[in-house]
RNA sequence: CGGGGUGUAGCGCAGCCCGGUUAGCGCGCGUCGUUCGGGACGACGAGGCCGGAGGUUCGAAUCCUCUCACCCCGACCA
């Protein structure tokens, strides 16, 4: 075995970086915190960037581009905006490089220090909101539904490759709406785009909720959010949708004239979501022989494998194939490299998860069949050359359903409604997951039970049912139950 | 940012305690041949300023100091 994946048994840290690595996802770079994004792995962002482009777009959303730097004096405009994130910053300083007179390179010239230093923007509420100012007067100009597709900068401790780096690719939503009303609809509205976006096209099950006090975005009113399960048990923040109020309106007073020619502070929402949504992708769906894409963000669906080695006859009935598959959208290459061998071949595209493998030789032609191969059960069958298409069209379709139910029942199953704090330890160190529970809705009670069982509130779920119950932590009445889970 | 660990060929490692000629092994890589329906085999070969910078020493992968990166555990976070 060229490439050995550590078994997410005896270390699931250590697997996920097999995996991100061995399949081409990623790798660490020379700058602390920072990644390349290998072309496998971009594929499929790029992929899942323009699903989410398209649903943004359909939605009436446009897209716009804002300055990577950010006036320091911006960030400070908004009380808690600034302290949720002046932390992790990244703060450019001078503009010009010099000689070192001591011949050591070069060195930050001192005389070209800024008047104003710029932050690397950490999100760019307050750029646009700078900018929004000038753009809106009227109801008239309202909504205001722009996004952008950018990099941020989040200085943090301790990184992981795709699930937290100090620099990330996301888009961040950020709209201005006449009314609360109509931006609450707008949270919700782009929640559900990223609810669907997860379950139909990542194949990854995710709960709505919205976020406690303590876990909301800085500077939001409400923080909607999309959770989803690993499969170590572990939760992970998906995306998220923040109702922003009036907060930035009037910090960088934005206002309009309604119809009845009375002055109003605009309300705003912003969303996004991030690269780190390819973690949530290899967690949930990845197995001991490597990564396994949903057919839908694949960037290749089927690959053939010619049998031992690519030749004419194979060549041309690959051809056929092909063409047949990609009349119906479906995206496919055939493997004519000379030099190595089938078994190698089927390994190495197992490691990088496509989704089905069709394998033909002399024998298959023979008997007018092709071998097909699924990644997601590595079940093998062989089908008739002439309904190959139709059939793979099929197993693809079949292959998203059942990534989304495996997914699915792995939840089900590491669900657990809790009574009492001794069950809910039990549960948190036993088979993980979400864990259900009566909370008093303090944020005293919610810290006290993140320092006792490292478990946080991942949301307060929006279809949840109204419940009378008592805190499993205070005893104090509760009417909800609220989820937990350690997360990443 | 605290505590622990690891940096030696593309990857995985040995050597380091106890300094001493050309620094080893497996996989991978190159050439040739035989192979080829689940990670082939043989022969030959290429590839290292031993993470970086200082220092100790006649001599440093090995000892000392500093630094950087990565991993694990905490605090912080999308």
């Amino acid at each position: 075995m060229a490439k050995e994946i550590t078994a997410r048994a005896d270390d699931y840290s250590q697997w996920y970086i097999d995996i991100v690595k061995k399949a081409g996802l990623a790798d660490n770079s020379a700058v602390r915190g920072c990644m390349v994004i290998k072309p496998h792995g971009f594929a499929i962002w790029e992929n899942m960037r323009d699903q989410l482009d398209r649903m943004f777009k359909e939605t009436g959303h446009v897209n716009a581009y804002f300055p990577l730097f950010i006036p320091k004096s911006f960030l400070s405009k908004e009380a808690e905006h600034v302290e949720g994130f002046a932390k992790e910053c990244a703060v450019v300083t001078h503009h010009r490089l010099m000689n070192d007179p001591n011949g050591n390179g070069v060195v930050v010239d001192p005389e070209a220090k800024l008047e104003e230093e710029l932050i690397v923007r950490p999100t760019s509420e307050t750029i646009i909101w700078n900018t929004y100012r000038d753009w809106i007067n009227s109801y008239r100009d309202l909504p205001l539904l722009i996004n952008q597709w950018a990099n941020v900068v989040r200085w943090e401790m301790r990184t992981r490759l795709f699930l937290r780096t100090a620099e990330f690719l996301w888009q961040e939503g950020h709209t201005a709406h006449a009314t609360k009303a109509e931006a609450v609809e707008e949270t919700l509205k782009i929640l559900d785009i990223y609810a669907r976006f997860a379950e139909e096209y990542m194949a990854m099950p995710v709960l709505k909720g919205v976020k406690t006090i303590n876990e909301r975005f800085a500077g939001a009113e409400d923080t909607y959010c999309i959770e989803a399960l690993m499969q170590d048990g572990k939760a992970l923040q998906a995306g998220t949708s923040h109702f922003l109020g009036q907060n930035f309106a009037k910090a960088f007073e934005v206002k309009f004239q309604n119809e009845n020619n009375e002055e109003e502070f605009v309300w705003a929402t912003s969303w996004g979501v991030s690269t780190r949504l390819m973690g949530g992708l290899v967690m949930t769906h990845s197995d001991d022989d490597g990564l396994i894409i949903p057919p839908k963000l694949a960037p290749m669906q089927v690959v053939i494998v010619p049998i031992p080695k690519p030749n004419e006859v194979i060549g041309e009935v690959a051809e056929k194939i092909m063409r047949a598959l990609r009349d119906k959208g479906i995206s496919v290459q055939y493997d004519r490299d000379m030099t190595k061998r089938p078994g190698f071949k089927f390994a190495e595209y197992e490691l990088k998860g496509i989704p089905v493998r069709l394998g033909l030789g002399q024998r298959d032609i023979e008997n007018g069949q092709v071998e097909v191969a699924r990644r997601d059960t590595k079940e093998k069958s062989s089908v008739p050359l002439d309904g190959v298409a139709d059939y793979v069209e099929k197993l693809l379709a079949e292959i998203q359903q059942n990534l989304y139910q495996r997914a699915y029942d792995y939840r089900t199953e590491h669900t657990t409604r809790v009574d009492s704090f001794e069950e809910f330890n039990e549960v948190l160190d036993g088979k993980g997951g979400f864990v259900e529970a009566h909370w008093d809705g303090t944020t005293e009670t919610e810290l006290q039970i993140k320092e006792l069982t490292k478990a946080t509130i991942r949301c307060i779920p929006i279809d949840g049912e109204e419940e009378a119950g008592k805190c499993v932590l205070s005893g104090k009445p509760s009417k909800q139950r609220v989820v937990f889970a350690r997360a990443y």
